[in-house]
DNA sequence: TTGTAAGCGTTATCAG
DNA sequence: CTGATAACGCTTACAA
């Protein structure tokens, strides 16, 4: 068994409040017992038991990160800038994914929710931010006192991108991803306005982020089809169209630019290099954290900026 | 405030232990009781208090996950398989990196811990595991009463790859990764073992994982040099070397064959796709945190088997 | 079958 | 400056 605060006491020959008092640095201690305290806490291994401080300050620590699956590599990306904020900020991560979810919400188990999964039902949350605690939503809506939300705006990153290229290329055609892709369907929505503005007839393509989607669409394409550039709404696809191009002959960017979109690692190692667009994930995730943290510490949200991005441009656009 | 057990009993007309048995399915209360309490929880939207729970059994009910960052995808494969198996069990996963990591083992958060992690003090799991917690270590060694351990076996795996491999290609070379990695060292070893056993003599590259020092070697490499296969140690560095090879003019495999390791997505979108190993790691994940969880249970770790692996035969080899 | 009461390890209030 | 003491919400003997 570990050592509580009353072997301590004990051993240092005071009352238990006395000890708490030192150990936690509050109220008044005479330096004399504080130290002969700390000496006996460090004798006994002493840590305090976390439920029962827990139970006493109804603070727990722990930040709960509920997340759809942990595969992919913006989760990671997202954890890793979370778990930096946490820990310059003292606290800990409680990662969660799937059916276990709510039931770590509902128990209190966490000051303060951050929300990166839709599976997880409106109903909680407002009841979990009912009692006063904090919630952030990542790529999802939803309103009420104690909650914020911060999304990645692909909608108007890609606009705006567009809007750019078009003073370069006349024809620009898109590539989708996934209807169920949060992610996809606002760089379609973004490619869209974006020719709405000029006037022009967006001209799409269906694809599913993989690589084979790419050369799929590749085979079909025609060279009167060929816009002056194929924007891909992944770079996986964009690779894999890049590659079926590059067999029937074709060069890119001559006879077509491609770009994608989110700079994975294999965009510098195609020939030509892909442009493309990167979000800063960890960053972003660093923001939402110290947000949440800083809600807990102030009872306001700190202000979330957009997750940053920056367009990558490469030989390939 | 949320609704605690005292009024949920209140509501229901019962005493408190009488709703906490009911609650908990434990001893007698009779249907009619057990109906009218399940209908107050109900009501006020009764969820226990972990804290207090936690207390008082001494259970959290929490496995903690300790790695030693985010990133790379092996990370995200261990977790999601630990996650299932969590889930599957009714755990929640404390996941942790970095500094913050120690404490909550020493504030007993966590009911056992899985250490992926080499930063944390042996000292800090052996007073853990005396107090009777549980422990696995993964890629690591410590003994003790209450620790368990999980090793991917590289060398293993690669001695017996490359036995196999000679009974094809003569003249086996390999390009290695950097030198502080667990794998990349293991790997090293098994590829030097199996020479000896057929009296051959090694013949080393040094490589850092990356697809430029993959390149770089190709650059190096004169027709002389060329072996028969190049086993590298990872598929990012197969890849790079592959790309310069062709860029030369060799043709993969005639030439020299190649073969990587970790079976990433791009080995399959190169061409002649690459020969490779896979390691499962979501398995493996799933495995280690199922034995912790039956450690719990029955103060008993499962058994767990050696982390599954597949060699990936394809055109490159 | 049901209720009373002690106690888990803390913190915090309030006398001494 | 220090020390009883109550309380946090829950579980669990044990008594009724």
């Amino acid at each position: 068994m570990s050592a509580t605060i009353k072997d301590v006491a004990k051993l240092a020959g005071v009352s238990i409040s006395t000890a708490s008092c030192a150990l936690n640095e509050k109220g008044n201690v005479s330096d004399q017992l504080k130290d002969k305290i700390f000496k006996a806490a460090k004798k006994l291994n002493y840590h305090p038991n976390a439920a029962a401080k827990q139970l006493k300050t109804k603070k727990t620590n722990n930040i709960g990160v509920f997340i759809y699956g942990f595969s992919g590599p913006v989760f990671s990306e997202v954890l890793e800038g979370m778990n930096k904020a946490a820990q310059e900020e003292g606290y800990n991560l409680l990662v969660s994914s799937g059916s276990l979810s709510e039931k770590i919400i509902n128990q209190r188990q966490i000051d303060g929710a951050i929300i990166f999964d839709s599976h997880i039902k409106d109903e909680v949350l407002i009841n979990y931010s009912l009692s006063n605690y904090p919630v952030i939503l990542l790529d999802r809506d939803l309103e009420g006192d104690n909650i914020s939300r911060s999304i990645i705006n692909n909608q108007e990153i890609v606009y705006n991108f567009i809007l750019q290229m078009q003073k370069k290329y006349q024809k620009i055609a898109m590539i989708t991803g996934p209807n169920d892709s949060y992610n996809a369907l606002g760089r379609l929505e973004g490619y869209k306005e974006a020719l709405k503005t000029k006037n022009l007839q967006p001209i799409i393509y269906k694809g599913d982020f993989t690589y084979e989607s790419g050369i799929a669409i590749g085979q079909k394409l025609t060279k009167e089809d060929l816009p002056d550039l194929m924007f891909c709404a992944n770079d996986e696809t964009a690779i894999g169209l890049m590659e079926e191009m590059k067999k029937q002959g074709y060069k890119i960017p001559e006879d077509m630019a491609i770009c994608g979109f989110d700079n994975i690692l294999w965009t510098r190692h195609v020939e030509p290099q892909l442009t493309t667009i990167a979000i800063n994930h960890t960053e972003w995730g660093h923001d939402v954290a110290k947000s949440l943290i800083n809600y807990l510490k102030t009872s306001k949200f700190l202000e979330i900026g957009d997750p940053k991005h920056e367009v990558i441009y490469r030989a390939s656009a």
